[in-house]
DNA sequence: CAGCACTCGGGTAATTAGGGGT
DNA sequence: AATGTCCTAATTACCCGAGTGC
């Protein structure tokens, strides 16, 4: 069983603790547009881990020179 | 004409995997009508592949030119 | 025939969605 | 404008034993 083309995708509540926020919080970029949201067939999101991790990487502050 | 498409078939872990659910709850999508399965004849339910990518797509927009 | 991974059911916790309010 | 919290309803995840697929 192997899926070809599998994007590999996050749970609310995984994106809030990589983010160190409320998952509603995330919800909310969602709804947004700051944030890609796939839906399941019952209405819950999942989103593009690549995605959210190029994110986090971008708002980093530990990769610039900033200390 | 024999066999004009030979519908890929996929199980119910494959299209957990790509919606990043449970097999469960792809049982459930079946069982209420979402998603069309067929059985084999033990009873086991197999998910027609088109369906379940076109399901995903029309929640992915994002298969531009995007890194 | 035997063995292992997967799926079937059903029942019960844990998440999520959505709106509203601080 | 943005985040965290409270509420209810809906959806999803994990528990079990038994059967199917290969």
């Amino acid at each position: 069983m192997a899926a070809p083309d599998a994007e590999q995708l996050l749970t609310p509540s995984e994106v809030a603790t990589l983010f160190r926020v409320d998952p509603k919080t995330v919800t909310r970029w969602a709804k947004a547009g700051k944030l890609a949201s796939i839906r399941t067939l019952g209405g819950h999101r999942r989103y593009r881990a690549a995605e959210v991790y190029a994110l986090l990487e971008s708002h980093a502050p530990w990769r610039s020179s900033e200390l």
